[in-house]
DNA sequence: GCCGTTTTCGGCCCGACTGTTTTCAGTCG
């Protein structure tokens, strides 16, 4: 049993104790489980069998917690999971996911009218049976009927790339408002997450009305969701929601501080300023009744003899011990970058050719890029053949003469096959520069089996990095089931490097696996996989997820020139 | 159920808004 099927039992028990009214702190135990087993580093199982190595060594898992794990893991089942669900049908959770119903609600739809599917919850509140229930009403049911239009329909996380198309657009429509003094984003838009839920924008005002009716004005706002004196959310076209804050200036910090999170950062920052006599909220830091602090995030984090946070590490992970031992990494930045190692062109499926690409490569100052077109196991793209791709190579060694500031690198994306084995002969591997080994096909294999290939490729002498290591698609498609400590300690043993995809839709390795690969010692490649000169924007998007990774300038391999990257291929080979 | 420079018990972050309430519970972030 894997991290992410043990926490997400963890989190179903937390789900389940919730509508049974449990102990608010005990539920918040098992989430908190659940996250700190779903971003180890390691598998818990490895971690049980390791002797010498317990569990509870992780913060939030206690010998109890431990205890269960170790038996879901053995027996592949928790007896409190099953006794749960045998009290309360799982169908019942998916009704907490409808705006307006928690817990408490779902408890009394099931308890009182038998309700556990959405469907009898819509005939429910049609036939006005959910209004007579005690602690609802008429409104309610029209909220849970909207609700689940909702649910049903648009209730999924953007790309982050997508909100910030929304926010960017937003902003500069309320910055129109004369009284506006501040305007910042918050919330995990402006952490960075890969994809957001909704958007959470902090404004000063001397007007909030002003900046609400602005708001509401919103061309793509397509519901008002909510709205009182310093409060306001709407929904977009689209489905985003996005919540408006009006604060005064000496809260601006302490507001934008709270409102920026996460949840898990937030709880800890309080508890360690109430362990000092001090209490924060979104208006400020207090000492009693006395404001001590708030007008910006610096002075709050002071209080507490805290550094100011990036917001990418505000996720409650390893960034407060950091700063307890004086170590926040100075995490890498847009500027660090030096070259671009993954890319297509005309020639398979890229939408702009060679010379386009270069000349664009060149234009972003690029010292370096890597031409990486697939081989021909993906016909659908075009894939090169050896003597294609020999062609192409040609005609890059001809355009290097005349380059002036950039080299084009010789590459390939060499498809894993799906019996295993890669796509191209080693002796047309061994003539690039740079090659990234991919899979494309075989996507549902079993986990030992995905595993075995991309554990193979990394084995292979001429492969350079392995390219979307997990092959999701934010919102469209899982993750292979490939078991990325094995690939981790491959890629260790074998001196090689592991992508991070900067497409805002792969964005693979996510944050967590970033930070784990770090552990491991193994150096980041970013890389845009891009496949149109737009496409060498998109950086950006994988800088942002390497710095939730905490990842520094010197964890990533094409912050370095290239001949810097070509001694680290050697050097790591070599030992 | 977890945790400890208030250390094995007694805490566990804090507030806005809504709807159903007549003083507050539930939900959300």
């Amino acid at each position: 049993m894997n991290n992410a099927q043990i926490a997400a039992v963890l989190d179903e028990v937390a789900d389940l104790l919730e509508i049974q009214a449990a102990n608010p702190f005990r539920v918040r135990a098992y989430r908190n489980g659940a996250r700190t087993v779903r971003e180890l580093s390691e598998p818990a199982a490895t971690i049980l069998c390791t002797a010498g190595r317990k569990l509870t060594e992780f913060k939030g898992i206690g010998s109890d917690l431990a205890d269960k794990i170790a038996a879901l893991c053995q027996t592949g089942s928790m007896p409190l999971h099953q006794e749960l669900l045998a009290q309360i049908p799982v169908s019942v959770l998916t009704l907490m996911r409808v705006p307006g119903v928690g817990p408490k609600k779902a408890a009394a739809l099931n308890k009182e009218l038998g309700i556990s599917t959405l469907d009898e919850l819509r005939a429910a509140c049609q036939a006005g049976r959910v209004r007579k229930l005690k602690g609802f009403g008429e409104k309610t049911e029209q909220t849970i009927l909207a609700g689940m239009e909702l649910a049903g329909s648009v209730n999924q996380r953007l790309t982050w790339a997508e909100v910030d198309g929304f926010a960017q657009s937003l902003m500069t429509h309320l910055r129109a408002c004369p009284s506006i003094a501040e305007l910042e984003p918050a919330g995990s838009y402006r952490r960075g997450r890969d994809s957001v839920a909704d958007l959470d924008l902090l404004v000063v005002s001397s007007n909030p009305a002003e900046v609400m009716d602005r708001l509401a004005a919103f061309a793509a706002v397509e519901t008002l969701l909510g709205r009182g004196d310093t409060k306001m959310s709407v929904r977009l076209a689209g489905g985003l929601q996005v919540d408006l804050r009006v604060v005064p200036a000496e809260s601006f910090g302490a507001a934008w501080q709270y409102f920026t999170g996460s949840k898990d950062h937030n709880v800890e920052l309080r508890s360690r300023a109430k362990s000092r006599g001090l209490k924060i909220n979104e208006y400020g830091v207090f000492r009693g009744d006395q404001y001590v602090a708030g007008r910006t995030e610096e002075e709050v984090y002071a209080t507490l003899d805290l550094p100011w946070f990036p917001p990418e590490l505000r996720e409650a992970r390893q960034e407060f011990a950091w700063a307890d031992a004086g170590q926040l990494p100075k995490l890498i930045e847009t500027g660090d970058m030096q070259g671009d190692l993954h890319m297509h062109t005309t020639a398979t499926d890229g939408r702009a050719s060679l010379a386009e690409m270069v000349a664009a490569a060149q234009d972003r100052g690029l010292k370096y890029i890597a031409i990486t077109d697939h081989s021909k196991r993906v016909s659908m793209a075009n894939g090169l053949d050896a003597t294609r791709l020999r062609a192409q190579w040609a005609e890059i060694d001809r355009l290097n003469k005349s380059l002036r500031g950039l080299v084009v690198l010789k590459g390939v994306e060499v498809d894993i096959l799906e019996k295993g084995g890669l796509d191209l002969e080693d002796d047309v591997l061994a003539e690039a520069d740079w090659v990234v080994a991919s899979l494309h096909y075989g996507q549902q294999q079993p986990r030992e089996q995905i595993t075995r290939r991309i554990v193979d490729a990394l084995a292979n002498p001429h492969v350079c990095a392995i390219a979307h290591p997990t092959g999701r698609l934010i919102n469209r498609r899982k993750p292979y089931d490939v078991d990325l400590d094995a690939v981790f300690r491959a890629a260790r043993q074998h001196g090689k490097f592991l992508e991070l995809n900067s497409h805002p839709q792969r964005l693979d390795l996510d944050d967590v696996a970033c930070a784990a690969a770090k552990s491991h010692g193994i150096p980041i490649v970013i890389s845009t996989d891009a496949h149109g000169v737009e496409g060498l924007d998109k950086l950006r998007f994988g800088i942002l997820q390497a710095r939730r990774g905490g990842l520094t300038k010197a964890d990533v391999v094409n912050t370095r020139p290239w001949a810097q990257v070509k001694k680290l291929l050697r050097d790591r080979r070599a030992t």
